[in-house]
DNA sequence: AAAAATTATATCGTGCACCATATAAATGTG
DNA sequence: CACATTTATATGGTGCACGATATAATTTTT
């Protein structure tokens, strides 16, 4: 059992990174989706449904780490912009199954070009980025519940 | 000039990890604050103040990377709290300073214990999340704008 | 098969978080 | 010194984010 000292230093307090480099990306990439008309949370939801379509809002929020309550209402949005369509599983009346519009696929195309400007501007090399995600995967898995 | 090549798995995107993240700190750190009262956005505050007290508004902000507008009425949350008080510089009216009261100054005694709760959950090392801390730096001023 | 427990979304209330804008104090310029 | 510009905070509107609760469909238990 080894011991880690809490750092008495704000800055070095890993919260505090994660809070203000989520605040920084978000900023970020609002630079690029504010001309598509969409949230960095709405665009999240898109590139997961351009890899799988047609997922329940349950898998959703679980890909995002979000309460469905959160969910709900962002998929109501994005299917008020057309992107998406909302329906009940005929197999499971409970569950809601969000599927991409025409409109939702063609915003695909615009992904690659955002994502690649996103990755140059964070200054980080391949392997730094690949680390970042390793590390946060792990953190992720050790403060669940 | 190296090329990064953008990667297609949602879970390999780095903005991905970070914002899941945050959804599972925040959470997690609300077991802790529950009981206290607070939010994190609130607590990470205090842990500035504790640090450096009596700063204006536009200081707290800097360290949090957040608009003073976001800032502005969870400052007075913690003032109707108890926790802050909020001034005018004599010096210049324009800045509002925020001092600890002695109930704000208090709530120190339960940080780090539950700092140190939180780290030890993470699941990892002491040199991981120097390293965690030290990448999201390098990100946080490449992304500023 | 009826009752109980579980599961999947949705609703409601509070608190961030941002942008655009407003206001007022301080500073700079003619 | 008057006027424009900048700086510091605040206000208003939209959209997350979460916990508590509600509702309805499925599954389990009796």
């Amino acid at each position: 059992m080894t011991e880690i000292s809490a750092p008495e230093n704000p800055d070095d307090m890993f919260c505090h990174a994660v809070y203000t480099a989520w605040h920084v990306i978000n900023r970020a990439y609002q630079k690029h989706l504010g001309r598509l008309g969409l949230t960095y949370p709405q665009y999240i939801t898109l590139i997961y449904l351009w890899d799988q379509d047609a997922r329940s809002v349950g898998e959703i929020a679980g890909f995002l780490d979000m309460d469905t309550s959160t969910l709900t209402p962002l998929l109501k949005r994005l299917e008020r912009l057309g992107h998406v369509s909302r329906t009940r599983d005929p197999k499971d009346e409970r569950r809601v199954i969000v599927s991409l519009t025409a409109s939702g696929n063609k915003l695909r195309t615009q992904s690659p070009a955002v994502t690649a400007c996103m990755i140059k501007d964070t200054g980080l090399s391949e392997d730094q980025l690949t680390d970042l995600v390793r590390t946060l995967g792990k953190l992720r898995i050790g403060l669940k519940p």
